[in-house]
DNA sequence: AACAGGCTCAACCGCTATATG
DNA sequence: TCATATAGCGGTTGAGCCTGT
């Protein structure tokens, strides 16, 4: 049996509201309250219109305190990390931006905010001229959600363009390579030189391989999960321009385990592989000591640390487990992991949320 | 001035979560 | 416990506006 229209459909006036409307609904709710029920408010007070309808114009238009348009920088801020963090959950970013609407921001980042940060990436990305990359880039990419790849895609973007003292912004952080990479990175160079590669790109390149020791402390293990991904990355990506066939490129994506992440760019062809056995490899102890360094450098405390964590909430639609990726565990995952059941608490609850916004992108 | 294409954003749709009997 | 009603959410649509030619 399908389920009971809310509405009579035939009944009821569909499009933009008039004035009169807005005023009639407007002057009872501010009267009486909505009682509790939408539904039964339109008859009530004599407007054709579907409770639902009504409901969303009182909250996105005519409640009072709404603010439309001219959102500031530190909002975008706090959009963009959000929406890195954990998506289009848009009610929950609407509830830290006090007078803005879930549909706003939606509207918002849809139109303006995402075109502004993927955009660079788009132009930075457009010269770099393999088609079979790019059409190996856009089947791996079925692999994965639009929003999670878009997310991943502006974490690392901003990671490398909004942090100074980025990993990936800091040539002398980059431990010496094995020759064997170096002559790898230097081919990609080339060609990206003749190619006017993406730099985010070749900064992706120039990370090193390294390891790890335990699961010990957090920091490490994000960025050690950072640099392995990009090792991936050159491995990969490096053969491919070595010799950029497709039946390579099915053979390196068909030889991946289904247990890694595995991703895709769709504007640069850009191919994210990390290996869970790389995670088990030994850390360098001076290497780990520099990014030690870096987290002092930048004030980061280990618990703003896991909270940065945080941010990687993405990762989860990638179908990594949290065994094979340490860093991944938390207690705000459990929560985002229920759905659409937690709420803006929640994501407070999660300490450290608002310290990343000014310890993270801004844009 | 006229047209086409792109952009914005209010509103709708369909689904899931929650409340209630 | 189940069925039903309602609330709430995120994705999508389309009318109207803007901009470039």
């Amino acid at each position: 049996m399908g389920r009971a229209p809310c509405c009579d459909k035939a009944n009821v006036k569909k499009g933009p509201w008039s004035p009169e409307e807005d005023a009639t609904l407007k002057a009872y709710i501010e009267e009486h309250g909505t009682g509790g029920n939408w539904i039964a408010l339109p008859q009530k007070i004599g407007l054709k219109r579907c409770g639902k309808s009504c409901r969303l114009r009182w909250l996105n238009y005519l409640r009072p305190n709404i603010k439309h348009g001219g959102f500031s920088e530190e909002e975008d801020n706090i959009i963009c990390n959000l929406y890195i963090s954990i998506g289009s959950r848009w009610s929950i970013i609407a509830a830290q931006l006090p007078g803005r609407t879930d549909n706003d921001i939606k509207n918002y980042w849809n139109t303006r905010l995402k075109k502004k940060l993927l955009g660079r990436r788009k132009q930075s990305g457009a010269n770099r001229g393999s088609q079979d990359l790019k059409d190996a880039s856009d089947d791996a990419h079925q692999a994965l959600s639009s929003s999670a790849l878009e997310r991943l895609q502006l974490h690392m973007q901003l990671q490398n363009l909004q942090n100074p003292f980025s990993f990936y912004n800091n040539p002398a952080l980059w431990p010496k390579l094995h020759p064997f990479q170096e002559k790898m990175i230097q081919t990609v160079q080339s060609m990206n030189d003749q190619n006017s590669a993406n730099p985010l790109m070749m900064q992706q390149f120039s990370v090193p391989s390294h390891d790890q020791t335990v699961q010990g402390h957090k920091v490490n293990d994000h960025f050690y999960e950072q640099t392995t991904g990009a090792l991936a990355i050159q491995e990969q990506y490096a053969k491919l321009c070595i010799n950029p066939k497709m039946d390579e490129l099915e053979n390196a994506l068909n030889g991946m385990s289904s247990s890694f992440i595995s991703t895709s760019n769709p504007v640069d062809s850009t191919i994210v592989v990390a290996k869970p056995d790389m995670i088990e490899q030994q850390v360098n102890s001076s290497f780990q000591a520099q990014l030690d360094g870096i987290n002092n450098s930048v004030g980061f405390t280990s618990q703003q640390q896991d909270d940065q964590i945080v941010e990687f909430d993405c990762f989860k639609e990638m179908n990594v487990s949290k065994d094979s990726l340490m860093w991944w565990a938390n207690d705000f995952d459990n929560k985002s992991a229920s759905s659409n059941s937690w709420d803006s608490t929640s994501v407070l609850q999660s300490q450290g949320m608002f310290q990343d916004y000014e310890l993270g992108y801004n844009l």
